[in-house]
DNA sequence: CGGCGAGTTTGCGCAAGGACAAAGATGCAT
DNA sequence: ATGCATCTTTGTCCTTGCGCAAACTCGCCG
């Protein structure tokens, strides 16, 4: 399948463009180009050079980093609307992670060089991906502290609830994680083990708050699962 | 004592404002002012609107955050040249932490409205901003893979290096860090008890690694620490 | 349609480090 | 000078959740 036209109305669904001016907007769109990714391709591994900027249209990423001991650990899932993979915005020159396709997906991509250009041609790009960057700054704090603070119970109910938050879809069995997440998805987002996130899913679908199977999770009690997450004991 | 007055050349030392043209800083210091600050003085609270934003001149600080159940977590330690309590540029309105002096400091202050005015007038300084949340967005995940995947032991020998490598001083038992800092301060960075940390230390003092006392560490052996931290086992 | 690989479940034992407790140092304040 | 608040050390016990091992299930590909 060729790279498809897009429309400036596209990328006013992006937040980082949404106060664009229009003329502004097809300056942007000059420089870029589209790229299917198939489940399980990587856009860009940890410690590629940075030579692009991109943004979702459609899929799913999840972004993993690797420590030099192998031991990893995913930094975060990308959904439609979100840019990724900005490291010359902060002054990186290489990747800091690997972003992953998992599910069918489309980016947006543009050459890193045109970051600068459209960045002076259009301050509020900055001052948006401030933002952005700002939302994961806070995001990422919380995450320190859920770490340090509480155990792997409440942090993995945290970690689900915000799943749901980012891509939760109403079904009559209750609220579906949007896309394919595995036990070691989530235990690299928590700092547990697939182990002890399959025995928490286990008891957890026991009393009823969720449902899962292969690859798929579903919370059939938000209101439980909150009450865990924040440490009160659940009581029937 | 009253705030005194403050040179361009003080700007220049600060990373944002170090690309700025003379008129421009001319305009950064007139809203500007500036605050001493004792000991155990807090800039700002967890919550309070976000009034001001802020440049360390002199002195350190340290910005905690606290979960509803009282948990409370060491966020980072704002050093001379930092900017700090930039909420508004990551579109908040209250601030996420608290900011606490842990020596006598001196810093500046800018209303917060100011923020919009100055970025607009010189967008590197949106820029700039951006870079330091970078970098601070880098460093967070850092701490994230640490806590998720290493024992308290590594986690409390990188806080220790990261603390150097930010206030290191040299002195001839070893490398200083350079304000006052407690065992509870590095628990609550590393996410582990003022117990364990405590015979951590004392462990490490056994085997020549650190010297500490009241409020004060001195790290004596660094190629050993970074084994510890790497998680090879330390051989004499 | 049968086999294989990826993902999941479950059991058991153990170790890391937290909880609790109490005593000891240090230095500031009056 | 002395007393108190803050910080630190150390001991003992006990829980959490990881390590290891093994079986099981699902769905896809040939």
């Amino acid at each position: 399948m060729t790279p498809q036209r897009i429309d400036r109305s596209v990328l006013k669904e992006l937040d980082i463009f949404a106060t664009m001016a229009d003329e502004d907007l097809d300056a942007v769109l000059q420089s870029a180009h589209t790229r299917r990714l198939a489940t399980g391709v990587s856009v860009f591994n940890q410690g590629d050079p940075a030579a692009e900027f991109f943004a979702l249209l459609h899929g799913r990423l999840k972004v993993t980093q690797t420590a030099p001991d192998g031991q990893q650990i995913l930094v975060r899932h990308v959904h439609p609307g979100d840019i990724y993979g900005i490291a010359k915005a902060i002054r990186r020159s290489d990747y800091p992670g690997t972003a992953t396709a998992v599910v069918e997906s489309l980016t947006m991509v543009w050459p890193i060089n045109q970051w600068d250009f459209l960045v002076a041609r259009c301050p509020a790009l900055a001052v948006n991906a401030l933002a952005t960057v700002g939302a994961r700054l806070q995001e990422a704090h919380t995450r320190i502290r859920e770490l340090g603070t509480e155990g792997v119970e409440r942090r993995v109910a945290h970690a689900l609830l915000r799943l749901v938050h980012q891509a939760g879809r109403k079904t009559d069995e209750g609220i579906l994680i949007d896309f394919p997440i595995t036990r070691l998805d989530i235990a690299e987002m928590t700092g547990a083990t697939l182990h002890t996130v399959s025995r928490l899913l286990s008891a957890w679908e026991g009393r009823g708050l969720v449902s899962s199977s292969r690859k798929k999770i579903v919370v059939c009690n938000p209101h439980g699962l909150v009450a865990l997450a924040d440490g009160r004991a659940e009581q029937d």
